[in-house]
RNA sequence: GGGUGAUUAGCUCAGUUGGUAGAGCGCUUCGUUUACACCGAAGAUGCCGGGGGUUCGAGUCCCUCAUCACCCACCA
């Protein structure tokens, strides 16, 4: 059967790979020697209803290169699969479909029927992305295949795989009793959109353009100060008399929260009223509200006026601040980023705030919360639309700062003063927006989870500091230590439906008679009402992990009870819905009355679960115990754990390795792995992101159509080099494409000739090389040997380009180019013998490029194993050789050296000459030392086929019309009287010798420089004596043919 | 504002302890010699961003400037 010209990638990728899943190839342990070492990976989990992208290709490449390298080296091999549940992504997915099926929505289903929707969602795309992966040839373990979310509830499949959830749920309580984990109400970054908090590495900082105003905040009574400007020498500049201060800001309408001025204690401009009560230039004239001023190391007397409002529940510099002096927080907006509508009317409100600031009454946390203080006709208002009222209201009343210019050109209607218009500076400002949503993110004040990180990230910081752990390449390194070492609080809780729901139970102590205010009657106090909701939170007792058997029941109760509340809430948010008032009011009196009509000594303890899930990352960064089955001591736990190398993108630095480290540090005091490979980002050829938006993605799938798997690999294996972007181009892939090919027509060469294990009856896969007696095969045989060894040491140095690329040079450069050419005269004219020899040796190479390209070019070389001969086992199986330097023998290394530098310089000289190539000309000697005449005659048929030589003459010199070819120990000619150009031929000595004596020039500086002999090592310095004297040698044969030719004109 | 990485042939990029520049694509000329036109042969193209320094010797190390990219960051 002969084989094709070229390989059917299509026809035959699928067939393999079956293959070798059918047999079993990818499982764990698969190919193992006795005794072998372990090596495994854990995939960087995609996300279960995503598709695979050119990130994904270039991660899975690399890590299945890494797997089948090893595993055909007698490791006991693990790569573990799966996908992640990706919670916002995925529930953004689901709802997005959804939608697009007039299905109701999420919030009309209901959170359980929503989940179990999720879940169909999740068993109908799971197919997609590991589809994906295995087109890309990926040899993972998927009998073992993960899920981040495996067996949490709904999980139609639960049990087929590990329990991820329940794992999870483990950490969290353990992190929890070891004080690890904490809940509390903090500023966290909210995202509108979503209604959740996320945390700030999900946030994306945008510069975009927006106004800073400056505004006046009237002294309280009429009270005024000098103001005084001074230089910086101290000469005064300015001076008036002022009876407000100027604030700048770019949300006015945060104003509304504001609890404080603060100036720095420096500042002398201000010095005088610190202590004293300003008011906030807008809402109801008669209800303006007092703030105090105050002093804090945070304002910077440089920038603007100097002074800074201080608004704690909207912005993260302002909290601090706010903490640090005892400024109550007022919180302005709900879930949506709306203006709020809940609580009392603003007047009461107002007056409360009022209160406080004249220190006449103090409120807690809860109490400051309650508090709505958006005046009565902003409420319900978008942030936007509030912002543009409050600045019209505050122009309106004369309150901005004012400075010439024209009314008309600012389109300011509301001036009061001709030829003065606001101040309003455009002003490029760093706004964060939500890496999923891209809506403008606002700092919300919520009670969230949170990890303490900064009590495990030590031993993650330790670990990479000592070698323990290593990062490359080095820059990552250094982002990696940047990041720990100064960790913030890591807020783990969403306020999303899918995900890990947390495991922590609520409940009302009901025999403290809470519902009950001093007067007894039954209203309960909403304030208090809250606080007694969190203050009463508790772990469950009888089962740390799961729900509560002592609680079920009761459980439901508590629900029915919330069923009959006027809005359909969920009810641990209670906390955070924008009508919470009117929702606790309702709360407590239902169960008042449930209270009031129990038997008070059935009396039973309301009890419920928070709502809230886990951050997918506090997942994911389990999953290198996870997938092995922990809590368990699995086989493989004990096997495979901590795993070997992490091949991940640096984009998920932060996200998921510098987590995995502290959690697998926290929660089994191990390091998850040894090693962290970190690659590039893959980009469009014009080394753009590539982004759907901006439709230059470059779909693997599509390219794996059109060119093959394995041409996609090797160009992503041959592009790999590290810490840069990667620049895809089509053109680049098709290349690739084309050395596959070239294999195959190698291999089918070979086919031909009778030089496979199927014709010559042998197995090769174990085979030592032939015993070759003939140069040619003697060279190849090293030649082979040079490149697995380079290639080990690139594939152990993680330098895939420099594996791919030794391979590419090797088979294209020297089999190819020379080996086959080489042994046609041989397998051809050969004697029976030098034929056998030459048989055995070109399947013996063969094999070992088949073998050698496997882990980079997986189906063309297990297609073409299969093709030329029959196997004891699959290639992916086949044993990696070990052969190294003894095979390489320097003298055939020499000689063909020599031989291809012959042919080489007989072909240039040809081509210049134009002497038509198919052409057989004589060619004659003048001198030949003892190594080229032996050259010569060994190696005879090969040059005479090759150079398109007729015959080798020995004469003592050249006739006229004679091309000049110098090698090494001898002096060629090409007779061509009657074709030669000698102006051509000038031109190319000329040439040929400037180019020698610019490379003597400079060898004879430095072997000439003492310096040079003085300080270089000696192999230096010897070398370059000897090529320098091997360059004159030649110069000097090139300048007297230069002579001969000047004599004929 | 801080950090990291870049700047090498027309294009996209390699260049691992400093020894004097490479690949693929593209381009030019020639070529159907029994593996391959997804091919073969030959060829052209680089003050290795600018400047300074260390060294016998620097694309490679140090300093500085310029430009670009990305990451991090709280300037109202």
């Amino acid at each position: 059967m002969a084989m094709e010209k070229t390989f059917d990638a299509a026809e035959a990728e699928q067939r393999l790979y079956e293959a070798w899943e059918r047999s079993g190839a990818f499982k764990a342990g698969a190919n193992a020697a006795p005794g072998a070492e372990t090596f495994s990976i854990m995939i960087p989990p995609p996300n279960v209803t995503g598709s695979l992208h050119m990130g994904h290709a270039f991660n899975n490449t690399l890590q299945d290169i890494l797997v089948r390298w090893h595993r055909m080296r007698g490791f006991d091999t693990l790569w573990q699969p799966g996908t992640d549940h990706a919670g916002i992504a995925t529930q953004m997915v689901t709802e997005r479909d959804m939608a697009a099926n007039d299905e109701p929505t999420r919030v009309e289903m209901g959170r359980e029927a929503f989940i179990d929707r999720v879940w169909q969602q999740k068993v109908k795309s799971r197919g997609t992305i590991i589809g994906q992966l295995k087109r890309l040839g990926a040899s993972a373990d998927w009998s073992r295949e993960a899920f981040t979310m495996g067996g949490a509830a709904g999980d139609p499949e639960k049990g087929q795989g590990p329990n991820f959830h329940d794992a999870v749920i483990k950490v969290f309580v353990d992190m929890y009793d070891k004080g690890l984990i904490y809940r509390g109400k903090r500023l966290v970054n909210w995202d509108p959109h979503f209604e959740t908090a996320i945390s700030d590495l999900e946030v994306e900082n945008v510069e975009t353009s927006g106004h800073m105003w400056h505004f006046k905040y009237p002294l309280a009574n009429g009270a005024t100060y000098e103001y005084v400007e001074k230089d910086e020498n101290g000469a005064v500049i300015f001076r008036e008399t002022r009876d407000y201060i100027s604030i700048a800001t770019t949300r006015p309408e945060t104003m509304l929260g504001d609890g404080a001025v603060a100036v720095h204690p420096s500042d002398a401009r201000y010095a005088a009223i610190v202590g004293s009560l300003c008011e906030i230039p807008v809402g109801p004239k008669e209800h303006r509200r007092l703030i105090p001023i105050i002093t804090d190391e945070y304002p910077d007397p440089a920038f603007g006026s100097g002074a800074v409002k201080i608004t704690g529940a909207h912005d993260f510099n302002d909290y601090a601040v706010a903490r640090r002096n005892g400024i109550p927080c007022y919180r302005l907006m709900d879930t949506r980023a709306q203006m709020r509508e809940d609580g009392a009317p603003y007047a009461e409100a107002a007056a409360i705030a009022m209160a406080v600031a004249r220190g006449e009454r103090t409120l807690d946390e809860a109490e400051v919360d309650a508090i709505n203080l958006v005046p009565d006709d902003l409420r319900g208002l978008d942030r936007l639309e509030a912002r543009k009222r409050v600045v019209e209201q505050i122009t309106g009343e004369g309150l901005a700062v004012m400075v010439p210019g024209d009314p008309e050109e600012s389109g300011g209607n509301v001036c009061m003063d001709p030829g003065m218009v606001p101040l309003v500076e455009a002003k490029q400002i760093m706004q964060p927006f939500g890496d999923r949503s891209k809506v403008v993110i606002e700092p919300m004040l919520t009670d969230q989870w949170f990890v303490d990180t900064a009590q495990i990230v030590q031993p993650a910081i330790d670990a990479v500091r000592s070698g323990e752990v290593t990062i490359m390449p080095e820059s990552d390194r250094k982002v990696y230590f940047h990041w720990l070492e100064n960790i913030e609080p890591w807020c783990i809780s969403r306020q999303l439906w899918w995900g890990h729901q947390i495991p922590v139970w609520y409940g009302l102590d009901l025999e403290r008679g809470a519902f009950r205010d001093d007067e007894g009657d039954g209203a309960l106090d909403m304030v208090e009402m809250q606080r007694l909701l969190w203050d009463q939170s508790l772990a469950p007792g009888t089962d740390r992990y799961h729900a509560a058997p002592d609680f079920d029941g009761l459980g439901a109760k508590f629900d029915d009870v919330l069923a009959g509340l006027p809005t359909p809430l969920n009810h641990a948010r209670l906390i955070e819905v924008a009508d919470r008032g009117a929702a606790m009011h309702a709360l407590a009196e239902s169960l008042a009355e449930y209270v009031a009509t129990q038997d008070p000594t059935q009396l039973v303890y309301p009890v419920w679960r928070d709502a809230d899930v886990l951050d997918t990352w506090f997942s994911s960064g389990l999953w290198p115990i996870g997938t092995l089955g922990w809590p368990e001591d699995t086989p493989e736990l004990q096997k495979y754990f901590p795993t070997s190398t992490l091949i991940t993108g640096f984009d998920i630095i932060f996200f998921w390795v510098a987590r995995m480290m502290m959690m697998q540090y926290a929660v089994v005091g191990q390091k998850p792995f040894s090693h962290v490979y970190v690659h590039a980002l893959v980009r469009d050829e014009k080394g753009k992101k590539m982004s759907k938006s901006l439709g230059n993605v470059l779909d693997p799938l599509e390219l794996i159509d059109e060119y093959g798997t394995d041409a996609v690999r090797f160009t992503l294996a041959a592009m790999a080099a590290m810490g840069r972007d990667l620049k895809l181009s089509t053109q680049r892939i098709a290349g690739y494409r084309n050395f596959g090919t070239k294999l195959w027509n190698a291999a089918r060469f070979a086919e031909m000739n009778g030089a496979t294990p199927a014709a010559l009856g042998s197995d090769y896969s174990h085979a030592a090389p032939p015993a070759a007696t003939e140069t040619v095969n003697k060279w190849i045989i090293g030649e082979t040997a040079r490149v697995r060894a380079e290639v080990d040491a690139a594939l152990d140095a993680y330098r895939f380009n420099d594996a791919a690329g030794a391979l590419y040079v090797f088979v294209w450069g020297k089999v190819c180019d020379w080996y086959v050419e080489f042994s046609k005269p041989l397998l051809t004219d050969g004697s029976d013998a030098v034929k056998a020899e030459s048989r055995a040796t070109m399947a013996w190479v063969i094999d070992q490029c088949l073998i050698l390209l496997h882990p980079i070019m997986p189906f063309i070389t297990e297609e073409l194993w299969s093709n030329l001969g029959a196997r004891q086992k699959m290639l992916i199986h086949a044993d990696w050789p070990e052969y190294g330097s003894e095979l390489i023998d320097a003298g055939a290394d020499r000689e063909m050296n020599w031989v291809i530098s012959l042919i080489e310089a007989i072909r240039s000289a040809r081509a210049q000459m134009h002497v038509p190539a198919g052409l057989q000309i004589p060619l004659l000697v003048t001198s030949l030392d003892p190594a080229g005449e032996a050259a010569w005659s060994r190696n005879e048929a090969m040059i005479k086929r090759l150079a398109r030589i007729e015959s080798l003459e020995h004469v003592d010199a050249f006739p006229k019309g004679c091309a000049t070819v110098a090698v090494e120990g001898g002096t060629f000619g090409l007779p061509l009287a009657d074709i030669i150009d000698v102006e051509a031929e000038k031109a190319r000595l000329d040439k040929t010798l400037g180019k020698l004596e610019k490379e003597i020039g400079g060898l004879k500086g430095r072997v000439n420089n003492p310096k040079f002999a003085a300080s270089a090592p000696e192999e230096v310095v010897a070398e370059a004596r000897e090529n320098l004297a091997l360059r004159e040698e030649e110069a000097e044969t090139l300048r007297a043919a230069r002579a001969r030719l000047a004599e004929l004109g």
